[in-house]
RNA sequence: GCCGGCGUGGCGGAAUGGCAGACGCGCUGGACUCAAAAUCCAGUGAUCGCAAGAUCGUGUGGGUUCAAGUCCCUCCGCCGGCACCA
């Protein structure tokens, strides 16, 4: 006996015959401009999938739904004529292949190639139509090396708040020549530069990360630890270097616009930017100034105290005498609070009494500066006037400090006006009395603004991104540093182009030092870059490769430009702000990846090396699959289901089809293997419709098959499948799509062996089905001795006139409830149709005696009678 | 706390404001078979009924409409994001 469970249809055969056929013959390459058998005349259409890190673990089903969801759009594209850029990479610099190599000593470079080898398999093992000949891996110095390249586009360009864009730093260093005169020796034109830099080097509170010996950026901590590992993440100030997200801060919630992404992604790029606008008005202290921002200027006259972040860098030089021993002490404890201790302490406020007093420009009135943790140095400028009628934080504050509450806002209500946030009607403010808060905010600020006392002022709550970190297995920076000649003092200078790429050197052991000093520090060759120069020892974050390996696969092999211009301008081309034409992914990478993308490639853009302003025009998501027991899939849980047993046992285009027919892609939804075996049938009996087995148990073509006219009702199922796949490929319905072939394939399964299986429909629908099911369709094309190779026919188009009917049911309601049904042709008059249905036996009988108020009639679908 | 998304049979889900539950799974019965598997056919929201049929039914409560799963408001639940951002 056999362990070998009888496969359904012999895909076990048809699927590594084809996967290999499209090999030789290179069935998905896209050629680009100028290349053999580019056609000119053809258009481009961009469908691009989120290269995954190639992980020990393998692919997960989560992975080929959204793979599955792109090919079946770009083989669809290529039948109806474009010629499609659909291509795969691997982003392989990270952690765990770093973690790996600690542990087994075992080089990053060996794992990821291994790694990458098996991904490689299972995707092409699923039948996916990339165009493997611009695979792209972000660990091949032939990439990196137009990673360093983009950085050093970053480090050598500023932006220019006039033209809101970036522009080489030697605009900048003309611009301060033109304005500023400077002595010899003097440093300050320097610092101005470094000032302006898109990458630079600043000391800042970073998230220190003990455990992974490294520091994390913003987005990388979650709840106070790592993102990965768990590993609980301190504030310490580093040497680091950051690129100038917030220059374009703006810009990048402004052209979120012209994007035809889901709102809800949109929303969460402007929440994390974060744009606020208000006024930064200045309160005197003594000789000094503090300057706050503050979103409500209207709420001026309210503000009885201060309060500045402990860190702020004027507090030394206001706290008085007696109030030293307390600042410092309550200063050294917020210091060692982490991340986590400040939001899980948040509930209480705390702070200190500095003893000063600064003057609220509107009144003159003396008021305290206190100094707490809630407010944080990083954000607008490290001050604000507190206002506790009318702020929750500065209530809580002041009740718990006792200090001076005063109400300047009137609510619209009867709320309580002390604690109110909202807008209402200045009192108690003589400049604004009277004045709703929105006009009050404008009035005030013009009156600061004329004074020179304030200005109106925009915050945003991004920070720029903190892009170095102390790990071997990522892109080196393209940077030295030199030493000046009292051995002292030393400067970054950046490298030759032609000196690129910058290969991370072998290492003996990759483990964090733990000191901060990065891993390549101990590479004492490598690190000597020359006599009086040193190697930048940190290495960029995970994301540098993501940020334009979209851009590298329309010219994967070039070496003379990180993507060649003829090629960049032919797949971004179109009438929208895009690059890519789809992109589909998770949700994880709403703040991360794809801020960072469109940061880069506007930078990019602005530099006149590409031809448009934002990277992924059209962005899907796809959802969670959860386990079979509705739970997230995980190891611990057991409930992993691993693609390759499904297809083992179903093949790959049960596989695929079932990835899309479990539901809507951007929902979220369990898996079942019951599920994967319905399609498996479905699949079987397409293969049935047209093969049978004979006793020797061979397959062979099925006698029923004829070269026959379609009767009408045929002919009628065929077009209404065409029109319902067309549509719905087109609108991402993938599951509903394969419904409709099943009422097709149903339609027509012979009855009792008699029945004739027409041809020319079968055609049309393995055409239909072959995006789905490459596989299965390629081979019953060929068995059926169809011309050519179905990859290479056109779309079928459909015909409405084959969809009309002669006579439809019209429901009859009484009232709106459902009553009976009538057929009638579709010709039928409103008049007649209403006729009908009152003289509809069981109408009447419902009707009457009742007094008919209106007749509602619904060409070709309804009458409703509203009696009474 | 704030912001978003989602609540439809036993399950996954389908429905331009117009017949709720397409399609698939599961289940029940039947055909084929010595038997099973596979396959094919029929049925399958709930309640009442022998039946014809009736009543109820898309998380809750209300509203708009001739007509609401669909539009508006209230509340509840689940999922995701942000979280002292002045």
């Amino acid at each position: 006996m056999s362990s070998e469970r009888r496969k359904p249809y012999p895909f076990d055969q048809i699927e590594p015959k084809w996967q290999k056929i499209w090999d030789e013959r290179q069935s998905f390459h896209a050629p680009n401009p100028g290349e053999n058998g580019f056609d000119s005349k053809k258009s481009k259409f961009y469908v691009l999938d989120m290269f995954p890190y190639p992980s020990g673990a393998g692919l997960h089903v989560g992975h080929p739904e959204g793979y599955t969801a792109t090919d079946i759009i770009a083989r669809y594209k290529r039948m109806r004529g474009f010629n499609v850029l659909h291509p795969m990479g691997w982003d392989a610099f990270g952690l765990p292949a770093e973690q790996y190599a600690i542990r087994s000593g075992q080089h990053p470079a060996i794992t990821t190639r291994d790694n990458v080898a098996k991904f490689k398999s299972q995707l092409k093992r699923i039948g996916f139509s990339y165009d493997w000949q611009r695979e792209i891996n972000t660990t091949d110095p032939g990439y990196f090396k137009w990673t360093q390249w983009i950085f050093l586009k970053l480090y050598n360009s500023w932006f220019d708040p006039e033209t809101n864009k970036a522009e080489p730093i030697e605009t900048l260093i003309e611009h301060i020549d033109s304005n500023y005169e400077f002595e010899d020796g003097d440093d300050t034109k320097q610092w101005m530069i470094e000032h302006k830099r898109l990458a630079y080097v600043a000391d800042v509170p970073v998230n220190w990360c003990p455990e992974l010996g490294t520091v994390l950026a913003n987005e990388e901590v979650v709840d106070g630890k790592s993102e990965v590992g768990g590993f609980p993440v301190v504030r310490r100030p580093m040497r680091q270097w950051m690129l100038r997200i917030t220059a374009y801060a703006e810009r990048l919630i402004d052209e979120l616009e012209g994007l035809d992404w889901p709102e809800g992604i949109k929303l969460l790029q402007r929440n994390w930017i974060g744009r606020s606008e208000g006024a930064e008005i200045d309160f005197k202290v003594d000789d000094n100034k503090i300057r706050v921002f503050t979103t409500r200027p209207d709420t001026l006259y309210g503000a009885t105290y201060m309060v500045l972040a402990p860190e702020h860098s004027l507090v030394d030089q206001i706290v008085i005498e007696e109030q030293w021993p307390a600042v410092r002490e309550y200063r050294e404890r917020t210091a060692r609070k982490s991340d986590l201790e400040r939001t899980e302490l948040s509930k209480e406020k705390t702070g200190v009494f500095t003893g000063a007093y600064a003057i609220n420009p509107a009144n003159e009135e003396k008021i305290p500066i206190w100094l707490a943790d809630y407010v944080l140095l990083g954000y607008g400028t490290g001050a604000i006037q507190a206002v506790p009628a009318h702020d929750e934080r500065d209530l809580e504050f002041a009740r718990k400090f006792d200090l001076p509450i005063r109400q300047v806002v009137q609510p619209p209500g009867d709320e309580d006006p002390i604690g109110f946030v909202g807008e209402g009607v200045a009192i108690n403010s003589p400049i604004i009395d009277g004045l709703p808060s929105r006009e009050a905010i404008r009035k005030i600020t013009s009156w600061l603004e004329e004074r020179g006392l304030g200005k109106r002022a925009i915050n945003y709550k991004l920070r720029d991104w903190l892009f170095s970190r102390q790990r071997y297995w990522g892109e080196p920076f393209p940077i030295v540093w030199e030493s000046e000649p009292d051995g002292q003092y030393r400067k970054h200078r950046a490298l030759n182009e032609n000196e690129l790429p910058v290969v991370p050197p072998p290492l003996e052991d990759y483990k964090p030092t733990g000191t901060g000093e990065p891993p390549l520090a101990k590479a004492k060759e490598w690190i000597r870059y020359s006599g009086k120069a040193t190697r930048e020892l940190n290495v960029m974050p995970q994301w540098a490769g993501s940020c334009w390996y979209y851009l590298r696969f329309c010219d994967p092999q070039s070496d003379r430009r990180f993507v060649g211009e003829d090629a960049e301008r032919y797949w971004a081309a179109g009438d929208h702000p895009g690059t890519v034409d789809l992109y589909v992914g998770g949700t994880e990478h709403a703040v991360l990846h794809l801020l960072y993308a469109r940061f880069w490639h506007k930078v990019l853009f602005d530099l006149g090396y590409l031809s448009k302003p934002e990277p992924f025009q059209r962005l899907v998501n796809q959802g969670i699959i959860l386990g079979e027991d509705g739970q997230k899939m995980s190891k611990s849980r057991g409930n992993i289901v691993n693609p390759d047993d499904v297809i083992e046992q179903y093949g790959a285009d049960a596989f695929r089809c079932y990835e899309m027919f479990m539901g809507p892609l951007e929902q979220m939804k369990p898996w079942s293997m019951r599920g994967v075996e319905g399609v498996s049938r479905f699949l079987a009996r397409v293969w049935r419709l047209m093969m049978t087995e004979n006793q020797a148990g061979e397959w062979q073509l099925s006698p029923a098959l004829k070269d026959v006219e379609l009767a009408k009702a045929q002919n009628k199922v065929l077009h209404a499948t065409i029109k319902k796949v067309t549509e719905d490929i087109e609108s991402l319905g993938f599951n509903t799509a394969i419904s409709q072939m099943m009422i097709f394939v149903n339609a027509f399964i012979p009855q009792r062996g008699a029945d004739i299986i027409p041809i020319s429909a079968m055609r049309t629908f393995l055409i239909l089905l072959n995006p789905f099911a490459p596989h299965l369709s390629s081979e019953l094309w060929e068995k059926l001795k169809s011309p050519g190779d179905i990859t290479e026919q056109p779309w079928p188009p459909y015909d409405e006139k084959f969809l009309v009917e002669d006579e439809v049911e019209i429901v009859i309601q009484v009232n709106g409830k459902l009553r009976d049904r009538m057929t009638m042709s579709t010709s039928a008059t409103e008049d007649e149709m209403k006729a009908a249905a009152l003289a509809n036996p069981k109408i009447a009988e419902l009707v009457v005696g009742k007094n008919v108020l209106k007749v509602v009639v619904v060409p070709k679908k309804l009458v409703n009678i509203v009696v009474q």
